[in-house]
RNA sequence: GCCAACGUAGCUCAGCUGGCCAGAGCGGCUGACUUGUAAUCAGCGGGUCGGGGGUUCGAAUCCCUUCGUUGGCUCCA
């Protein structure tokens, strides 16, 4: 007698060892149709597994989280058999389920999305089979014997520890793989082929290029549209395309993955920095400035010269060699080693919007979220071992505020010591437990990546999440052993003794050029009126209202907004699309009625319009919704 | 850096199984219209078809090479 626990705690009892599918059945057949696979105390398994011992059992339908991954996994599976049906010397390596969907590395000849089609009709030929997974377990000659012909298989294989080794099959085709799976085949109702790329065997560059074939694949049609829906989205938000409709930055092939903002962009730049330099003065910073080309002494020192060379852009100038800054902490350490410090005087906060350059893979550009010239909106802080708590909620507090502003919402995640490291054990406890102690006080709660942090300390990092779900990191607070020591940094503590400072790089925005991007998709490109390249659109009635429209421009101006006039002789419906095009918040009408009365005809993005307002009124909301720093596009509620 | 795709007017794109003077829409300019909240009409300019080399009677179209962009690998702000 096998008693079975369901979720709900209700028990079931069987004469034999039943399987999921027995299980399913004794609830409804309906159920049982729906049913993919299950989970046997705790652990993930095929529905067709028997349970031999009393268990809890859980049966997954589409509906459960887990259900997805174990779709895409066997999706997998079909596409390689599909590839193998048409590319029968293909030799398949490993194929994991990602965010989003799966892929599958594959030695084989080149191809590209234009071979999509007869793959796909092929894994639908597959489907349509309804062949099921079934798994079969073989030791580990077994397994060589079978993969003989499959040098990845069984590379795999050799690598993996155990004697055990499963497999699954569906029609002609089998694949080492450790499941579960679903029933057959016909459950994959979604599935797309979405991309290929080339990968290295292993990650490796020295070992064979292989073709990385995307796809996704989803229980139901509709919830593929969706997926398709929202890249779409992002298609249209994309920063790289909003840049150039809003002539806010450009790209030249005079110096690739380098900006120029343009004067549009430079407007929302600034307003960025002005934000951020109240935000810091607030909490205790003060703003310093280093040069962006330092000579190679500096960088040995740094340890830089060493490790992170191949990134430095360098240059020989009177027989001196010179690199252009990829970080701005050595400069840093200079100006806090100048002179002396005492403990009276930490933690001290030196912020720079430091200028660096990095040398990335040309591969690896990417508009503004990958570049090779960028600002950091850096920070030093130097403190005390006691003021490491203290000092880190403030940063995390600062970061809270900051992001509030933009409407993005984040997480935490705390890396910890990797294998290879420097500092004593009892150093790393301190400034671990520190950071911790700091994310506890701060309560958010927060993610560990065990082993994931720098070499030179443990670290923080932020990421964001965007107005379509997206996440992006770009905060980090990073706690660094190395570089007081190498620098020989010192503070005078309280029993008159010379003391080593915790010193913490800490970045909010991140990368101002990166930020700039993410802002950009994350409004879509409809900046609110703080940031909006150009906040007021003046709209002339007819030509010869240009002249006073020009003068009140000139008004607004000086009131410190951003203020322009369309002139051309077009008709008002034609410069209001405009206007709204350019995701421009404000738009203001000038007829001769308005000048008469001293009043505006203004309408917002939302196409709302308000007539006969107020000058002054309009000044005095317009100031305060910038002044707030307001995200609402109500701009004249009440 | 590697793999793949792409590069035609300021922008978006057509042409690309080689062959009439390389096209369209938008933008720009000129003129008319002088407009009350998402495209007024007409006319006119504008292109080394990314650069270089080659095949060919003939190349935007085919080949090689180079630069750049995009998606990945990798890396990370």
């Amino acid at each position: 007698m096998i008693r079975i626990t369901l979720p709900d705690d209700s028990i079931r009892e069987f004469e034999n060892p039943p399987s999921g599918m027995d299980i399913a059945l004794s609830i409804s057949e309906g159920f049982a149709r729906n049913c993919i696979a299950m989970e046997i105390d705790g652990l993930l398994k095929d529905l067709n597994t028997s349970v031999d011992k009393d268990a809890n059992v859980r049966l997954l339908t589409p509906k459960d989280t887990e259900s997805i991954e174990i779709l895409r996994h066997s999706a997998a599976h079909v596409m390689a058999e599909a590839i193998l049906r048409l590319y029968p010397e293909a030799r398949l390596t490993i194929g994991p389920v990602v965010e989003n969907g799966f892929y599958y590395d594959i030695d084989m000849q080149s191809i590209s999305e234009e071979d999509f089609p007869k793959i796909e009709a092929e894994i639908q030929a597959i489907i349509k089979e309804k062949k099921p997974f079934i798994r079969k377990e073989m030791t580990r000659n077994e397994a060589r014997e079978r993969f003989k012909d499959e040098p990845y298989k069984l590379e795999i294989i050799d690598s993996l520890e155990g004697d055990i080794f499963s497999l699954y099959e569906q029609g002609g085709f089998i694949d080492l793989c450790r499941g579960p799976h679903l029933p057959h085949t016909g459950h994959i109702k979604a599935i797309k082929l979405m991309r290929v790329s080339g990968a290295y065997w292993r990650a490796d560059q020295s070992r064979q290029q292989l073709q990385r074939i995307y796809g996704t694949a989803f229980f139901d049609k509709k919830d593929l549209k969706a997926y398709l829906t929202l890249l779409e989205e992002a298609r249209k938000r994309d920063h790289r395309k909003l840049g150039v409709q809003l002539d806010l930055f450009s790209f030249h092939d005079e110096a690739p993955g380098m900006p120029f903002f343009h004067a549009k962009g430079m407007a929302v730049w600034n307003a960025l920095l002005e934000y951020w330099r109240e935000a810091h003065r607030d909490a205790g910073y003060v703003e310093t400035k280093t040069p962006i080309m330092l000579n190679r002494v500096l960088w040995e020192k740094s340890g830089h010269w060493e490790n992170y060379r191949e990134n430095m852009y360098t240059s020989r100038v009177d027989e001196m060699e010179y690199a252009i800054k990829p970080m701005n902490c050595p400069g840093g350490m200079l100006l806090f080693g100048m002179k002396p410090h005492s403990y009276k005087d930490l933690p001290h906060r030196a912020g720079e919007i430091g200028l660096v350059h990095r040398h990335e893979m040309s591969g690896a550009l990417s508009g503004l979220f990958r570049v090779r010239a960028f600002h950091q909106d850096d920070a030093h802080i130097f403190m005390t071992p006691e003021q490491i708590q203290q000092e880190i909620l403030g940063v995390l507090q600062l970061v809270d505020r900051v992001y509030a502003t933009f409407g993005l919402d984040f997480h935490l995640e705390l890396s910890t010591r990797p294998e290879k490291s420097i500092g004593s054990d009892a150093q790393w406890e301190q400034a671990t437990s520190g950071l911790r102690s700091a994310l506890d006080a701060y309560g958010k709660g927060y993610q560990v990546n065990e082993g994931d942090g720098a070499f030179y300390g443990p670290k923080i990092d932020i990421h964001i999440k965007d107005a379509i779900g997206r996440t992006w990191q770009c905060g980090t607070i990073q706690l660094d052993m190395a570089l007081p020591e190498r620098f020989d940094l010192s503070y005078i503590g309280k029993d008159n003794e010379k003391h080593r400072p915790i010193m913490i790089h800490r970045v909010i925005y991140g990368s101002i050029e990166r930020f700039f991007g993410i802002l950009t998709e994350h409004f879509a490109g409809k900046f609110p009126l703080w940031l909006a390249p150009v906040q007021i659109m003046l709209l002339p009635m007819n030509d010869d209202l240009i002249p006073a429209t020009e003068a009140l421009k000139k008004e607004l101006t000086a009131e410190g907004l951003r203020v322009e006039v369309d002139t051309r002789s077009e008709s008002l419906k034609k410069k209001v699309r405009d206007a709204q095009l350019l995701q421009i918040p404000l738009m203001v009408t000038i007829g001769a009625k308005e000048i008469e009365t001293k009043t505006f005809a203004v309408r917002t993005l939302d196409g709302r319009v308000i007539m006969g307002m107020e000058r002054s009124s309009f000044l005095e909301k317009v100031r305060e919704h910038i002044r707030r720093r307001s995200l609402s596009p109500e701009i004249f509620k009440d």
